[in-house]
DNA sequence: TTGAAAGCGCTAACAT
DNA sequence: ATGTTAGCGCTTTCAA
């Protein structure tokens, strides 16, 4: 039980071997074929290094090689569905590289999302990935002066490579498919509603965009007043799909939420409801989540497939060329009542 | 578009105001008072440095220092409702330090998790959380030879503080509720089952303890078959739960499914069979999902407080003493069709 | 095949 | 009130 005073160096080690510092150095990491140290001698200083418990200092390391080993990310949060996959492939990636992942959310907070550019800056992360970026152009005026290689993904910038969903073909789809479940007339009631995200987003904008080209395809254009991009919270969705209601008299005939937290509000209010209440009304949820598969009432779900737009991702930042352009990876629309397993379905 | 030829240090900040490496530093960090540098040199000097888009590298700080100003936290996975739920309160957490949270996951795997653990010492972390962990133990003991203070969290460990939830309390609780929601003899197909989890877990035999005592309380104690701790794979679960029915010739009177992954794995089974077949059992999860909470069928759920779980390990971690102790957290039992907003219900 | 020495960017101790 | 110096632990020339 006894702590030693502090952490083995290497040149602890070199004294307990006999050999120089940079031999040691040499010996414990790969290159010591160029330096052609005996085989014997490499042993005998691992050997000696895991008897101490020594482990690299990655700090003094990163310092002389102005590498960190490090990779950020920012994400709006971790509770989600959506982003946690996200991370978990993002980890998956920078693992097989060797990288270490750091992702930190900022609460789709302006502010808080530079804070994090700049700490993880100041971390000298070798790589930085940004995801549904709230002021993109700003991350990327602080990444040029650091000299930091960056990808947007899910939300676009234009100073970086960008990965994407195709929210336009996804949000078109989803309406679709809505459209062929409802029944009746475009009365008020008989609508289809879009719910939740942020306007001024591209996500939402581009997806907003699907819905009324479909919609107009139809025969249809939604009113200004079927479009309330609320923003992402689920209380805000709640307090919105309740006045919705209440002015219309009932649910409407479609509802478009356009994300899972957007669609945990307006589960709230639905829970309130007599089930039957919800039976006339053609629902779909842009995102996708197992349980929400499987609610009392049918729900068509929009999967993106983040594991895809992260693989993409580390693909950009290898390139040497780092002109920004667009990258678009194609959702898919989930069935109700479907379990989509994804790439970590085997872990739990 | 020019990119600087490389990042500005305190040097090149020195040269620029006149001012000394030392000054710099310290008026760019928050000592510049024991310095008594005058203010408007201070000022002179953080606008020049701002200027030149300088941040501070915690590379080099932190080695000078001996400390990086990160925390790390091993978790399981990301993509599970409870610990991303648990990611978001730590991250909030070590904002309110200054600290830099860095979260990795394991995948339940005890070398993954080890290699995580070295590697976070590598890099220095101030202060390691370990949730979940999958041998404690050999985690203590690299603990102990880098100096390094850690807490577990969820599962514990003999040679730290742990903060856990009362899974012994939050079992029996589920399953007196469930017990009460079913009819019927305790015969075969009118028993409860309880699936999911590994039985050497300790989080999980607590839970089976609690389970078991409540049946025995009520006269019917569990036989082995009872209890099908198979892990927290969604597909494992749904082999179970398929191969259980297959058995029984239809669902048993009462489900107690031990995590969020299983449960996804059982809903996989229970999404193939017409929704009346689903009606004479009572379903509970250990677990919260507030799309669970509104499924087909009623669902009872336990929430653990992964914010109090947090909140109190970073209390445990600044004790003095740290001497190993177990602290339980109460969970609470979630009725079916309830949306609870978690601490962070206001973001999305 | 190996050692010595310099230096990455920062802070802290010691000067002044 | 501020400058000088040493050194955190590592890698990388440069010598031998």
């Amino acid at each position: 039980m006894t702590v030693p005073p502090r952490k083995a160096t290497i040149h602890d080690i070199a004294r307990l071997s006999g050999a120089s510092p940079s031999t040691v150095s040499a010996a414990l990491s790969e290159n010591w074929k160029s330096r052609r140290i005996s085989e014997p001698r490499v042993e005998e200083i691992r050997r000696i290094a895991a008897e101490q418990g020594y482990s690299i200092n990655m700090q003094a390391r990163g310092l002389r090689q102005a590498r960190s080993g490090l990779v950020g990310m920012v994400i709006p949060i971790h509770d989600n569905r959506f982003f946690s996959s996200m991370s978990q492939s993002f980890e998956a990636f920078a693992r097989d590289r060797g990288l270490v992942p750091v992702i930190a959310s900022s609460m789709r907070d302006r502010n808080e999302e530079l804070r994090i550019v700049r700490t993880l800056i100041s971390y000298a992360v070798d790589y930085l990935f940004i995801a549904g970026a709230t002021d993109p152009e700003a991350i990327t005026a602080l990444c040029r002066t650091a000299g930091l290689r960056h990808v947007f993904v899910d939300l676009p910038g234009p100073g970086a490579p960008s990965v994407i969903s195709d929210n336009h073909q996804g949000a078109a789809r989803l309406t679709r498919q809505l459209l062929a479940d409802m029944t009746g007339d475009p009365t008020p009631r008989g609508r289809i509603y879009l719910i939740g995200g942020v306007a001024t987003d591209y996500a939402t904008s581009r997806r907003i965009e699907g819905f009324r080209d479909v919609l107009a395809e139809a025969g249809h254009p939604p009113a200004p007043e079927q479009i309330i991009a609320c923003g992402y919270s689920p209380l805000r969705a709640k307090h919105e799909i309740t006045a919705l209601c209440d002015r219309l008299g009932g649910l409407p005939a479609g509802l478009f939420v356009n994300s899972l937290t957007a669609f945990e509000g307006v589960l709230g209010y639905l829970v309130g409801l007599p089930p039957e209440a919800v039976e006339g009304t053609a629902i779909g949820c842009y995102d996708y989540d197992p349980f929400a598969a499987y609610l009392q009432f049918p729900v068509h779900m929009v999967r993106q497939d983040s594991h895809r737009l992260i693989e993409l991702a580390y693909d950009l930042i290898d390139r040497e060329d780092q002109t920004p352009a667009l990258y678009e990876v194609e959702p898919k629309l989930i069935p109700p009542r479907t379990i989509d397993y994804g790439p970590h379905g085997q872990f739990g």
